[in-house]
DNA sequence: TTTTTAAGATAACAATGTTAAGTAAATAAA
DNA sequence: TTTATTTACTTAACATTGTTATCTTAAAAA
């Protein structure tokens, strides 16, 4: 059938379009941050007029969003790798530092993903279900608790395993947030992200283990 | 001398119609985030033209900086007064909850002050000086440490205050952060603030104490 | 060969921060 | 008292943004 294949083609063509679009505004992004991303720069980048972005992405939002939860599901393999140890509360040190080490590294990422007020599009995020490495991260997160509550790792008293992962994911996110927006503060004597970390990390597992 | 007199109203005038810009910009900043403050909803606000704003705040970052460094100056007696308590461990807790209690309530001055890249403006910073509620709450929580190492009250590895009052912030910052910005995703079992503010001070708490 | 469809471009709109130029009243100087 | 100057403020405009309505043109289908 030609048909097919003259539509298989046109859909290739599609997606190299709409990937150079996510290159080009990927790079800004990264580069400079969200209000960086202009649709005239991107368009202008990838030789098409800036109207053309809106025949693959809803709007400035959308395209935005998609390239960072496209980024984040390969980042997120940082932290399955480290997951990759059998004792559960090595494992929690093992993830986190992996959580903080591309906050860091990629902090506009960070920023979009758990820096801005998202509860308007609950539907997107509903969508976006299980292949969201956000939830990923966190059922990692909160099978590691299970394990070490099953295996009677941790004090009598801590049995909710959610309260456990949240307070855990609250701590290490909060080692990101201050040192991607306000390290360098002159009036402070900064202490490193990884000390800063690691402390956090550990001070959090003895004050829950048993 | 009449000259005075005349000149000392004017500076009443002036500080006038600042304070009403103040103001108008404050409650729009404070409902519904930085983007939703325009300078012309401003004017409208105030019935004066847009241009006159130009006249008290050299640009839009500076009049809700300006705002938001007053709000915060007055929003810190909370956690100065959570800081009258004699026990150091004690008031760590206290002034963690005050933290965590006012971020809630004012997400917007919190995004502001603690969750944008500023960086870039390490002058201003500079000229703000102890004035600086972050830097100042920042001390009482470095003094509090201090006290406790000098106490004994933590474990003997833990010597360094600066590092001490960064684990902690980040902790405490870390619940805040994320109960403004992922609170209500469905696909997490959320527990609520005050619980998971509590039991982070606390793990944090009993990991370093002796 | 004609019709339809799809990709893409041009031009424009509205909203924004910001500035240059003008106005008019209050004040100072003559 | 009259003239000049300063001050507070406005009008109009500019540049940049996201976004859309309309047009063009080439490919595909009829």
């Amino acid at each position: 059938m030609v048909f097919m294949s003259i539509s298989e083609r046109r859909e290739r063509d599609r997606l190299k379009v709409r990937n150079k679009i996510l290159d080009a505004a990927r790079w800004l992004f990264a580069s400079e941050g969200y209000d960086a991303v202009t649709m005239r720069r991107v368009a202008e980048e990838i030789e098409y007029s800036p109207t053309t972005i809106y025949l693959h992405f809803k709007d400035k939002d959308a395209l935005i969003r998609e390239l960072c939860r496209l980024d984040m599901m390969s980042l997120m393999q940082a932290i399955q790798n480290a997951a990759d140890e059998p004792e559960p509360l090595e494992r929690l040190r093992k993830t986190g530092m992996a959580y903080v080490k591309f906050g860091i590294e990629y902090p506009n990422h960070f920023r979009l993903m758990f820096m801005s007020n998202r509860l308007h599009e609950v539907e997107q995020l509903a969508e976006m279900g299980h292949g969201n490495p956000e939830t990923d991260a966190y059922l990692l997160l909160l099978n590691t608790f299970e394990e070490a509550i099953a295996k009677q790792l941790l004090a009598p008293e801590f049995t909710d395993p959610h309260l456990l992962a949240q307070v855990f994911w609250a701590g290490t996110h909060g080692v990101v947030a201050i040192h991607i927006n306000l390290y360098g503060d002159p009036w402070i004597e900064w202490r490193s992200v990884e000390e800063t970390a690691k402390m956090t990390i550990n001070a959090m597992i003895r004050g829950v283990q048993r």
